[in-house]
DNA sequence: ATGGTTGAGCGTCAA
């Protein structure tokens, strides 16, 4: 089973590039995130087309949305969190067949959290940190989840090598200690960094580039933004991960590139 | 210190 984690920032400005991540990845599941597309707008015929007809979202009007297309059967989760009482559409969770029975895929998008790194001043950070906190509290109660993967845009690039300059991003929103100290203490509630299971620690590994580069690769002021986390029985299925990197070259392309993580299941 | 770009949708706000 291969999955994908994608902020496509606008579904249907980008829908035509599905086929060619299709092409490139074939992924079994594609979690989806600022799809900023309402419910009863999202391009309905998209999913069979892809050949993944199975599909959960939650969207809404210009902000936000997830979604998750899947080859096999899914159920949808539906007694999820409505997290910091925003119903603001970032996060999505569903069971899908597998080999060895169904497996929980949670989607989410994270807040971005504004420009300023503090709380008492910046509601948008003051956001972000209280939903990470709520989400870490969620799966700290479901104590020794299992066959279960959390992907996502999660607004923080946790490692030192996950941003181009350490030094220079720890007062940057997506890298200030308080953020990436509450990133660490969600997935220790029982997750595996997919993605750094195949990339050592002293790697520089990044997700996204801003549009604001000129020449996004020559400047490679980049950072990891988007994770794959698996419950730790998940680990001996980790295949391998590919985070494609050209699709940030492909026409009109968000600044978010896909990653893919597959798995022997 | 500032600016740089993009999307949604029509004035800005969010990223």
């Amino acid at each position: 089973m291969r999955l994908v984690t994608w902020n496509i920032n606008s579904l249907r400005l980008r829908a035509g590039l599905l086929p060619r991540l299709m092409a490139d990845l074939a992924p079994d599941v594609i979690c989806l995130q600022e799809t900023k597309v309402p419910d009863e707008l999202f391009p309905s015929d998209l999913p069979e087309a892809l050949g993944l007809p199975y599909v959960a979202y939650r969207g809404m009007k210009s902000y936000n949305g997830v979604a998750i297309l899947s080859r096999r059967p899914l159920r949808v989760l539906e007694a999820t969190p409505d997290w910091c009482g925003k119903n603001d559409r970032r996060h999505v969770a569903v069971a899908i067949d597998a080999a060895g029975g169904p497996v929980e895929v949670h989607n989410f998008y994270v807040p971005a959290g504004g420009d300023v790194p503090d709380p008492d001043t910046n509601p948008k950070f003051a956001h972000k940190l209280k939903f990470i906190a709520e989400a870490r509290d969620y799966f700290r109660m479901r104590s020794q989840f299992a066959r279960l993967v959390l992907a996502g845009d999660l607004n923080i690039a946790p490692l030192e090598n996950d941003v181009w300059s350490h030094r220079q991003l720890l007062d940057v929103v997506s890298h200030t200690p308080p953020e990436t100290t509450a990133l660490t203490a969600w997935l220790d509630t029982g997750f595996i960094d997919a993605v750094r299971r195949f990339v050592p620690a002293d790697q520089k590994h990044f997700t996204w580039w801003s549009y604001r580069n000129r020449d996004w690769r020559a400047s490679d002021r980049g950072r990891r933004l988007d994770h794959v986390w698996v419950s730790q029985d998940l680990t001996p299925a980790l295949q391998r991960q590919v985070t494609l990197k050209q699709a940030r070259d492909w026409p009109q392309t968000s600044d978010h590139v896909p990653v893919c993580v597959e798995f022997a299941l």
